[in-house]
DNA sequence: CGTCTTTGACCCGCGC
DNA sequence: GCGCGGGTCAAAGACG
């Protein structure tokens, strides 16, 4: 009997908050541990024992964690967003002091201004910019406008990211179909030369190797790797050694991951799409990409002339845009060597190289994106080599023209 | 047994 | 149309 009064007791405290309609009208979408806990209940009709409020417990900590997925989510897009947006602005500040900034800028201003705060993805932008270099002005410019707005009034009205994704993926196939007529979109590459001693960079990312191929002129096979984090992500990357030097390991990025990236991968990401989305910015609308013979850069920059040690290259052929940073040139910054390094262990490989500096161990990541976005010398050295491209492709003015799109680099970040 | 790498075959775009 | 070269596929083997 006493037994009978406790458990009686325990279950009378246990059963408010975990009542069978409660739980229900919590989730507007009963899982199906409540359900069977519903079931039990009135079922039997008899107080439910100890399993079943062990099993709502259950359910109360997996909605728990999904909440508080949920919420670590939002504030690391916030964090990239922040950083992004930084970097913006200091990109802004560049424009505003450079000859480029005339009055045609403040329209792109103003626009920017409008669409203040959105958060757009930089696939949204990189997506823009594989197509956008075979659309047409007058589409591109609609295009921008529409998925700005739309983020906006996603945020506005908190739709679900996943519908935004439908929408923007709609938006895309029908950029893509109205525009099949005149060429076919091209994709983007980042490409990164570092010193390395190992057959591949750690750059935190998980890859399938799928591919290996000896190219014509160059001994050392190139190996093509797929992005095997999520599922069926477009990334893929080429790997190879450079013929002239090997220890020189040229990795070559392509596509838009569309899966979180862990925040070893962020940075990188994070720096490449941004220095893309500048050279994007610039070489957006060329009409001249389309005349010019494959192979040949339309333009290179070397940067050697405003820092000794910091090289960035541009390049547009009739295949894809592709901008190549060279990490190797000898510099306190910038050389780089690999090592194998225990207490540095990266994700994608045990053996995986880790960057030494004279001062401290860093991941590729961390060099890379010191390399773009903290060096101001690679920084203004892109930006020349930004409005020199832009003033090369038909007088088109990337300040004027291009809708300011900040580099949100949010939680989907992007590696071209 | 599942996952990853290797490697030859195949596909496709491009130049001639 | 043909050949070449780059990129991808997929079967087989290796590995943990």
């Amino acid at each position: 009997m006493e037994e009978k009064s406790s458990l009686k007791s325990l279950l009378k405290d246990e059963e408010r908050p975990y009542d069978c309609n409660t739980t229900r009208n919590r989730t507007d979408e009963p899982s199906m541990g409540s359900t069977l806990l519903c079931l039990s209940l009135n079922n039997s009709g008899q107080p439910f024992n100890q399993m079943g409020i062990l099993r709502m417990k259950l359910e109360e900590a997996k909605k728990e964690n999904e909440i508080l997925k949920a919420m670590l989510t939002q504030v690391n897009e916030h964090c990239t967003v922040l950083q992004n947006r930084i970097l913006f602005e200091m990109q802004q500040h560049q424009l505003s002091s450079s000859p480029c900034n005339n009055n045609n800028n403040h329209d792109s201003q103003g626009e920017m201004q409008d669409v203040e705060k959105p958060m757009l993805h930089t696939r949204q932008f990189l997506n823009i910019g594989d197509c956008s270099s075979s659309l047409s002005e007058g589409y591109k410019e609609n295009f921008v406008k529409k998925m700005l707005g739309r983020s906006l009034a996603c945020e506005k009205n908190n739709v679900v990211e996943g519908e935004m994704k439908k929408k923007i993926a709609l938006d895309e196939a029908k950029c893509r179909e109205d525009q099949a007529s005149e060429v076919t979109c091209r994709r983007a590459k980042v490409s990164i030369r570092a010193r390395s001693d190992f057959s591949m960079m750690g750059d935190g990312c998980q890859w399938r190797k799928y591919g290996q191929k000896t190219a014509k002129g160059n001994p050392c096979p190139r190996a093509y790797y797929r992005c095997s984090m999520g599922t069926a992500c477009p990334v893929r990357k080429q790997v190879q050694r450079c013929f002239k030097d090997e220890t020189v390991l040229i990795t070559t990025y392509e596509g838009s991951h569309n899966h979180p990236l862990p925040p070893a991968a962020r940075g990188l990401a994070s720096s490449t799409s941004a220095a893309l989305n500048m050279f994007l910015c610039g070489s957006i609308s060329s009409s001249v990409a389309t005349t010019t013979p494959p192979n040949s850069p339309l333009f290179s920059s070397s940067l050697s002339s405003i820092s000794p040690t910091a090289l960035a290259t541009f390049s547009h052929n009739a295949t894809c845009p592709t901008v190549t940073l060279d990490l190797t040139h000898p510099n306190s910054n910038n050389y780089l060597h690999f090592q194998t390094h225990p207490l540095f262990p990266l994700p994608l490989h045990a053996h995986s190289p880790t960057l030494l500096t004279p001062d401290k161990n860093l991941t590729l990541v961390d060099v890379v994106s010191e390399a773009i976005t903290k060096d101001p010398s690679l920084k203004a050295a892109l930006f020349s080599a930004i409005s020199s491209l832009s003033k090369s492709n038909s007088g088109y003015d990337p300040c004027s023209k291009m809708p300011a799109i900040p580099p949100h680099q949010p939680y989907t970040t992007e590696l071209t």
